[in-house]
DNA sequence: TTGTATGCGTTATCAG
DNA sequence: CTGATAACGCATACAA
């Protein structure tokens, strides 16, 4: 029972054709007669053939296969970004060969390698322990997500205005004092321009700001410590004013706003505040909150966009001229909910 | 520049051995003098070799794929188990190819198919469209997470325990009338027996008890408004009984809970909640929730576990002789939070 | 320890 | 419209 798999010999031998017009059967059928057709696909039920793309990919090259390396799916923005990337199949037909990077530069070095012998036609990164000029260096067409990519194609939200948005928000509905709370981004990455965005608002409404950081792990009890610290801080230096918090994950967020909450403080009354990325704990939180919302689906289109558009040129143009890379900008959407509430409108409305 | 890529044979052009040799100095390097696996070594970054698999795979049949079909990453559950399960790469070296069934069976079978050409070496199926004897058919080593899997390989958390000891907390808890969230499950799925768990342990507790369920999507707002809907036909059954409430994920669970809470009940005395997964949500929700939790990462290993032990024993034996399918249990272990709490105690010991 | 010959299952090239 | 033959890049039995 277990015979060899069935192969293009097999059905050119019992219908008497050759290999040759098998695989025309499959790659180019019109090219046969209607009546050759039906004779081999019934050929094909009766031996029961599978097909084996492996040896196809080995005869023409095309692998069809679209290495992600991706940090982790802790984060939602990440999973939610897999999801919507893994969904685009039904419509380019890749296939998708998924590795955890897990923040390890030497591992992920690694699965590129482990990429490149599997012939991948292109690489989605999300990661950022490899920097784009080494990624540019391997002469794969790649695009990044959401990371340094100053030498490779990259999709990304427009991180500043999201952020310049959110602090005018918090300043324009009346806080007395903004924060923003993010870790230690590197000056390439996109986290950098929440920070820069933020502070260039804060600045211009000359309310008195700070930015808050910290290095958070994938650690619920240490990150909730040290949010509760923060809070503490906040508590401290501001006990009496109406305060604006924003943070640049909405994980973080939520996490923060239940502090918040369980402390006794209001939220929006006393706290104002806003997440990144409209991930679902954004609409769920108890009091869903506020969120600079991050296009998942559009980043995804884009991303399988520009990563296409680098394999069809490459099969066309000599390898020594490459594309220059293009970096493609998603406007990110506020996405205001019961977290913000302009209380100077309000009152000025209930005094008329 | 757009040079072939270079093979075998270039490397025993430039070296001056045989390509047998040169194979060797990969699969088997031990069998060459130091000094020639020097002289390799160094033609080898002299000539920037880049190995090919996809030629080692029509080769010698092994892939190193396994494929993975899952119905979204959507809940929780199904992210982090994607998560656990790509990080076993670190021990057994399989590549995965990820595909998002969608709940739609004929794209997962188009799937199926897609993964069956390109010779992986196993299947991972956590969606439930394709029945179990189906997957059976295809003499492809399989294990099923969490689904109906008769005639295939299993993983999967004790549910019914789950649920027993869920609806046990409740009414030792001093909860006066049960009640259950859930959908349509199957008779086979694992989500039935979390209701028949609930179900058997309630009836011998004596409460009034129920069970809601409904078809929830993976809309926010159509499930909000169901579980509201729920609440609200809790509430005018039971206006004065505290209540206790096990729903079958965490996500449910914490919309359900901010629910209750912004209505004015309170969480635990005047609701009891429990959830099922142990996901993130349970931890960072407003009011910590009690919560069944699924070992993920034990999930994970044991079904890479009962994978390689059916690809290996498919190099051994005869295809005819299929191993006998192995379901295998994991433990859930219930994690008792702020949701839940024993009043019937607290009373007495305040009492003393 | 090393080499020769052949096969893996397709596709591509060139004829007819 | 159809066929013969040579790739594709590596692994393996068999020899030496």
């Amino acid at each position: 029972m277990n015979k060899k798999n069935v192969t293009f010999s097999d059905i050119a031998a019992y219908t008497n054709f050759s290999k040759t017009t098998i695989s025309r059967y499959f790659n180019n059928p019109d090219s046969l007669t209607e009546e050759n057709q039906k004779i081999i696909a019934d050929a094909l039920t009766a031996l029961d053939y599978k097909e084996n793309k492996v040896a196809r990919i080995l005869a023409n090259g095309k692998t069809e296969f679209i290495g992600i390396i991706i940090p982790s799916l802790f984060f939602r923005f990440f999973s939610e970004m897999l999801d919507k990337i893994l969904g685009t199949y039904e419509t380019y037909g890749y296939k998708f060969l998924v590795f955890l990077g897990d923040e390890k530069k030497e591992a992920e070095e690694k699965y590129l390698q482990e990429l490149l012998a599997y012939k991948i036609e292109g690489l989605i990164i999300m990661s950022h322990t490899i920097s784009s000029g080494e990624l540019a260096s391997y002469h794969v067409p790649v695009v990044a997500i959401e990371r340094e990519a100053e030498h490779i194609f990259s999709v990304e939200t427009d991180n500043y205005k999201g952020a310049f948005e959110a602090a005018q928000i918090l300043s324009e509905d009346g806080c007395q004092a903004l924060f923003h709370i993010n870790s230690f981004p590197d000056e390439q990455e996109p986290d950098y321009k929440r920070i820069t965005g933020f502070c260039d608002c804060a600045q211009k409404s000359g309310l008195p700001y700070r930015v808050l950081r910290e290095n958070f792990g994938f650690e619920y009890e240490d990150t909730h410590s040290k949010l509760k610290r923060m809070f503490e801080e906040i508590e401290k230096e501001y006990p009496d004013k109406r305060k604006g918090v924003f943070i640049s994950n909405d994980t973080h967020a939520n996490i923060f706003m239940n502090i918040v909450l369980r402390y006794g403080r209001r939220v929006p009354e006393d706290y104002e505040i806003i997440g990144f990325d409209d991930s679902p704990a954004s609409r769920e939180a108890i009091i869903p909150f506020t969120t600079v919302g991050q296009d998942t689906k559009r980043l995804a289109e884009a991303a399988m966009e520009l990563l296409v558009r680098q394999i069809e040129a490459r099969k066309k143009r000599h390898a020594d001229q490459e594309l220059q890379p293009e970096h493609r900008v998603v406007e990110p959407a506020v996405i205001r909910r019961e977290s913000t509430l302009n209380l100077v409108q309000h009152k000025t409305q209930e005094e008329k």
